[in-house]
DNA sequence: GTTGTTCTTGATTGACGAGTCAATAAAAAA
DNA sequence: TTTTTTATTGACTCGTCAATCAAGAACAAC
């Protein structure tokens, strides 16, 4: 019995569906057929609305980065003064959503898909540059001309405190991944020592 | 014309031909049959030496960890003090053929590899456990208790330059990357500041 | 020189998966 | 009411790939 305007409905469910699945498969050898079925919905329709597998990566991938960058944008505005931001942004990187394990998977993933993907590399090179941009205009009141070494280091290290996450067993810890790059933060600004 | 003792050449052969279709594939998406094109011989004949395809995927895992196990050994015979090993260390992580394009991509893939099988979760286990053990020894006379803590920062800082390497193009920087590292070093050991 | 071991591959099998298509069914428009 | 548009799927095609096997070819041993 088709109701009309499914599509978007069906493409929301396949996107979240795509997510789950990388997460509890662990890799991106996910077949349409999986995903779909977790959707709800034949394979076909799968290829109806997405047009082949790699597009309905690149929605999904899409999808995360959208909702990260939400969340940036959420807690900087909370956030006042250059430190107060970056903490923002830090916190925000290891929050709710963007730190399950499905998502950390997905995220490792994708990273994969971008060595091979162009689509998949742009994407990921705008989170990147986002990044580091908003790092960088928030450290050079702080660390002035070292502002772009630094954010390259900040930025390194979360994502190399996030890849860390999905070898762990259970769900991640966001308390102690923010503890560890904030500390190194605190270093950089030349507040904490001890 | 069948040479005999031929099974150590070609296993070493196929592994470095793995390491290689990984790197220039980009994925965990390689055949057998691709790999052993490489290798030189047939597909039958990788079969006969490893049994299959998985097995031939920790093969690899194990020598590229091998690789680097030694290079960071024979980094350490050189070093004189704590500081000095653990710069040691991190130069040996970012040192020549550990840090070749194709490898870094491997490397990546054996992390996504490591989250689907459970003997390359731990070889990848034996690796970290390895490094923060090392860095952990090394830190203790120069920051005491935060030993742990700051090795474990170092780890995931050193995982992250070396994540970030695989999506830049052309070949990765070794000297960048080590200057990224040592820079945080120094800011934990609290020597330097400017 | 016959026997057995090591090395090697072409051909085959069997499974699985992406993408297509024709057909059905409901709603909307005409 | 007829027609068009949207939703939906089961069945099918076509390709790919891991793994197996039987057979051949060189070498060693006896």
């Amino acid at each position: 019995m088709p109701k009309l305007g499914m599509e978007p409905i069906r493409r929301a469910a396949l996107v979240e569906a795509t997510i789950a699945e990388i997460g509890s498969t662990g890799s991106l050898d996910v077949t349409v057929a999986q995903i779909a079925r977790r959707a709800g919905m034949s394979s076909a329709l799968a290829h109806h609305y997405f047009g082949g597998k790699e597009q309905i990566f690149l929605a999904a991938m899409r999808h995360t980065l959208t909702l990260y960058a939400a969340g940036v944008r959420g807690a900087l505005v909370m956030a006042t003064g250059p430190q107060g931001r970056l903490e923002a942004i830090v916190r925000a990187s290891f929050a709710g959503s963007n730190f399950r394990r499905e998502v950390v998977a997905a995220w490792l993933n994708f990273y994969v898909l971008a060595q091979v993907s162009d689509d998949a590399r742009r994407l990921l090179a705008v989170y990147q540059r986002r990044l580091r941009s908003n790092l960088t205009h928030d450290l050079r009141p702080l660390v002035g001309a070292r502002s772009r070494d630094v954010a390259e280091r900040i930025a390194a290290l979360i994502d190399g405190v996030y890849l860390r996450q999905s070898l762990g067993q259970g769900q991640p810890d966001s308390a102690v991944a923010v503890a560890t790059v904030l500390g190194c933060l605190d270093l950089e600004i030349g507040r904490g020592m001890a």
